[in-house]
DNA sequence: TGGTATGATAACTATAAGTTATTATACGGA
DNA sequence: TCCGTATAATAACTTATAGTTATCATACCA
């Protein structure tokens, strides 16, 4: 019993004739009678009256319509269903975005990938307790963004934008006209930081080790808001991403001397067959340029 | 997209293992693979990922696998639909039967058929608006249950039983000890018919015109019920079929002389295609004696 | 009653499903 | 780290079957 069989039976029943049935699927007339002898032999009862000039349905044969047709057009169904997913109209996939990440590139990389694809989704896993190069790696979401570069040999990586680094000082800060500032001049001043496990916690503090310099922490928060109002209030100065942070009352952002950068990149396991929409991203990403 | 396409990778897809599945559906290796890539080639992405060592379906092939056990599932159903009615396990017909023989020709058979095929079904048609042989005709009905013979060239016929048509008379009636009685004895009885259009009034009637008798109608009912009661209460004498009635105070059944019969029997459309369910009962009806 | 339409049948062809033999590769144990 | 095993892919070939053309039998309509 076979899906053309019943795709023959169903079209010979609706037409009543076997020719136009025929005429109809674009096959010839024997190849429509050898089809439904076939069905009606493994049944083992007549599905169709021929002894009239029209075609019958018997009454098994009147059941056995409405099972084929239910089957075909869950069989139509199932096809236009991964038409949709190789036509990237459906699809999703999982993607981890760290905190930072989360805060100022993701959003506008979610919009715009949107806006390209809004029938894709996807699974956004911004938990702190793993790293994205983990949920990467165990499998759990097909593709992170994190900050490059990491030692990342097992995984392939793309790098999306680069971005610098800045001072933020409030407005009435005594450096606050400086054209750029030097991690020296800053050894003095109080910093807000990211926690425990954020990224840009570690290369702020991997800076100031190499100009051997113990910064005074006044606070650490995983919050983005706090950190710049926090700022704001003279509290202390950070640094944070410089496109971050746009206009913001009562902070002023200063380059660093040397330049200080931040990659960021989209990471997923090599070899690992991805979903379709997800390669979509990947390759969207390949081509975005983050403004 | 084939049945057995789908057959193959829901079996791979379960025993993540493609020699597997070839031995459990016994063929061979490279066979599951030319299906699974043939599949994949239509759809037009991989289902199953193959770099580990295990089978792995993908997103996609995920989503599929949904679709395609739903669709087997429903393939498996109607087969085992098609099935039941091949095994007269699942199965009905329309049959007419004409009140007269509904009230006890029809309920032995009924109730014996029913014994021998539980989960067939019968619709019986007793309405009598149209006459069983025009239900038959039209095939508004498959068979029906009548009384033979009718100028029935066009519809075969099966005699179920023949039935002696009896008098009755009320028991203190003065022929009531006769051992058989002639249309002559009765000539000025008053009598209680059928109503007009039932064949056992058409038989008395005809009878009574053999012999140039005008009989005295006292009463025509469409309820057998009401003729019985109205032969005990006196009101006049009537012919019915000597089962029909086993023993009913007040009423005396006496034979004619010569003797009068009722052929009742089964009558279906020649070349019509029946259901399989109609043919088991008329070869029931064919072995079937009536008690 | 003869002509037309239609399904069945027979003989043949083409397609594709399946087979065996073999190769490439990934994984696990020593 | 390397070898042996398990497993999927590939190639070449065979078999099964779906489809074709030609033709016949039959039912219906004018």
């Amino acid at each position: 019993m076979d899906i053309r069989e019943l795709e023959y039976f169903v079209t010979v029943s609706e037409l009543q004739n076997f020719t136009a049935a025929a005429n109809k699927l674009h096959i010839s007339q024997p190849a429509i009678s050898k089809s439904i002898h076939k069905l009606e032999e493994e049944l083992g009862f007549q599905l169709l009256d021929r002894t009239q000039k029209k075609v019958l349905l018997t009454e098994e044969g009147t059941v056995f319509l409405d099972l084929a047709k239910d089957i075909l057009a869950r069989m139509i169904a199932a096809q236009n269903t991964m038409i949709e997913y190789k036509n990237l109209t459906r699809g999703n996939f999982r993607i981890a975005v760290p905190p930072l990440l989360g805060a100022y590139v993701f959003p506008q990389l979610f919009a715009d990938f949107k806006k390209s694809y809004p029938s894709l989704d996807m699974s956004v896993y911004e938990d702190g307790s793993s790293t994205a190069v983990d949920l990467v790696r165990n499998e759990d979401v097909h593709v992170g963004l994190i900050i490059l570069p990491s030692n990342l040999t097992d995984l392939h990586s793309h790098l999306i934008t680069s971005q610098e680094i800045v001072v933020c000082l409030p407005t009435d800060h005594p450096l606050s006209n400086e054209p750029f500032l030097t991690f020296e001049q800053l050894k003095d001043e109080p910093i807000i930081l990211y926690n425990e496990g954020f990224v840009l916690r570690k290369i702020i503090l991997d800076e100031y080790a190499k100009h051997n310099i113990v910064p005074s922490v006044a606070l650490s928060t995983n919050q983005f808001q706090t950190i710049k109002a926090l700022v704001a209030k003279g509290v202390g100065i950070s640094f944070l991403p410089k496109n971050s942070i746009k206009v913001v009352n009562h902070v002023t952002k200063i380059p660093l001397h040397p330049h200080l950068f931040l990659d960021m990149g989209l990471i997923w396991k090599p070899d690992k067959i991805l979903p379709l929409a997800c390669k979509a991203f990947i390759d969207f990403v390949n081509d975005f340029t983050y403004k």
